[in-house]
DNA sequence: TTGACTCAACATCCTTTGCTACAA
DNA sequence: TTGTAGGTTTCCATGTTGAGTCA
């Protein structure tokens, strides 16, 4: 018997070859598959199109021959098999981390640091396949890096989906909104596909990128590859298991700046303090009125759900939503940074905040120029322009400088206020980790208001 | 080509306690 | 007595991004 493998719209489809089964649906001599079900409709059987290397891995041990037409329907013809080389020497760790994705069928996640050439790898790895490739990524500066780094490695055209632009190439970069709208048209055209920034691949709908891509090789590269919500979970059975990490401190003083992180506490001012305590009041009464417990952060988005139609759950999160802002806007954070820019005066630093209008507030009183997600494209690169040649030596940024933006060197960062995602802490720190000239260490300070929900929230991103 | 706009998607958003009704 | 689920079929607010549309 020969089962014939074909690639149908996001989907490998499975014909057991020569004559249909007695159900019609040609499958009943087929060994079963993972995955794969019957579909009445087409009158065939078939399976998410990211389970191709399973199926093909499950029937090579079935010992069935099959007739695989899923990359072989390129427009190529699946000839395009591409001479690729690469001058890149890989650092140890990276040679050790590419034998373990290899080691994994060529499947699974790197967990490096920022820094620690997450790229250099990937190129590697293209190398060492020689087939047509996808490179997702998720902002249109990624685009423009990959495409600019791959261009100059390789002697091949490079194609682009993302930022107005669809042009296909054997090897592409795209972001993942342009790969989520064209995962089904070309998930047959790689055979390899590489996830930049791979967390966000846990997302609700960047998932089904994954799923509509045949690429039997799948590298997934982050720097935090756990998600709060579990999403990571997603990514490995999409991708494949994290194979590899390292964290910064694998890699500080050696490959990256030595560093030290200082917490500094600040008190509300008299006035801080009793408004924060009203509106904290507020929201922790209603949860020991309603008896609402919290055990996890679902527990809070079931108060979300409930806000929407219960007038005292939404007032009580707009109180929790206003303490939050006393407590990351507290006024003597910014007496702390004004010292804290005067003793730094012959450094690069990067201030961080979680709200907009904070920017702002700094950018006015302290002469910074400042980034948010109002900030043009062209201002922004004006000014990460001007910093990268030292023009200015100070800036500071709401969320926006957190990924996926290439900025120049730091060697301090001052964290005003954020979240408690270990996500945006590894990111911001990493900002200042690039090896420094002199040897010199980086320093991240971190401001948390005394006696507020800030202490917790500075604690669980550590 | 650029810029201004809208829209959709994604991410974070959290407390220190222990109620009430119902099923097994 | 003990164990368990708890509004149903999302979304209080803010920040950020990419895609698409239109002038």
């Amino acid at each position: 018997m020969t089962v014939r493998l074909s690639y149908e719209n996001g989907t490998i489809r499975v014909d057991a070859g020569g004559s249909a089964g007695a159900d019609g649906t040609g499958t009943d001599r087929i060994p079963p598959l993972p995955g794969v079900e019957d579909d009445p409709r087409s009158g065939t059987a078939r399976a998410p199109a990211y389970r191709y290397a399973a199926i093909r891995r499950a029937l090579s041990v079935a010992g069935v021959s099959v007739e695989d037409r899923v990359l072989a329907d390129r427009p190529s013809g699946g000839d395009d098999d591409l001479a690729l080389s690469t001058d890149y020497d890989l650092r140890e760790y990276q040679a050790d981390a590419l034998a373990a994705w290899h080691d994994a069928d060529d499947r699974g996640v790197l967990e490096l640091p920022t820094g620690a050439g997450k790229t250099v790898i990937a190129i590697r790895a293209m190398v060492d396949l020689g087939v047509p490739t996808l490179v997702v990524v998720p902002t249109i500066d990624l685009l423009d890096q990959w495409e600019r780094e791959l261009d100059t490695e390789f002697d091949v055209p490079i194609g682009r989906f993302g930022g107005g632009e669809q042009r296909q190439e054997p090897i592409t970069v795209s972001t993942y909104d342009s790969a989520y709208l064209k995962a089904e048209d070309v998930g047959d055209d790689f055979a390899f596909v590489v996830f930049d920034e791979v967390h966000h691949l846990g997302g609700e709908g960047y998932q089904d990128i994954a799923r509509l891509l045949a690429a039997p090789a799948r590298l997934g590269l982050t720097a935090t590859f756990e998600r709060p919500d579990g999403g990571h979970e997603t990514v490995a059975e999409l991708v494949g298991e994290r194979v590899y990490a390292l964290d910064v401190d694998d890699l500080a003083g050696d490959h990256l700046a030595p560093y030290d992180i200082r917490r500094m506490e600040v008190e509300l001012t008299p006035e801080e303090r009793e408004r924060y305590e009203a509106k904290q009041g507020t929201f922790v009464g209603y949860l020991r009125e309603s008896g609402i417990t919290f055990t996890s952060g679902e527990d809070y988005r079931k108060l979300v759900m409930r806000s929407g139609n219960d007038p005292r759950a939404r007032e009580a999160l707009l109180a929790k939503s206003a303490a939050r802002e006393i407590m990351m806007n507290a006024e003597r954070k910014i007496e702390r940074l004004a010292d804290l820019l005067d003793r730094h005066r012959e450094d690069r630093v990067i201030v961080f905040t979680a709200h907009t209008e904070l920017v702002y507030r700094l950018s006015e009183r302290f002469l910074i120029p400042a980034i948010t997600a109002e900030t043009g494209a062209k201002e922004r690169r004006e000014i990460l322009e001007r910093f990268r040649d030292g023009t200015y030596s100070r800036v500071v940024a709401a969320n926006v400088l957190d990924e996926g933006v290439d900025v120049p060197d730091a060697n301090v960062a001052v964290v005003l206020s954020g979240s408690g995602s270990e996500r945006e802490f590894t990111q911001r720190l990493g900002r200042v980790l690039r090896p420094k000239d002199d040897g010199g260490r980086a320093i991240l300070y971190e401001l948390v208001s005394a006696e507020t929900a800030e202490e917790r929230v500075a604690g669980r991103r550590r």
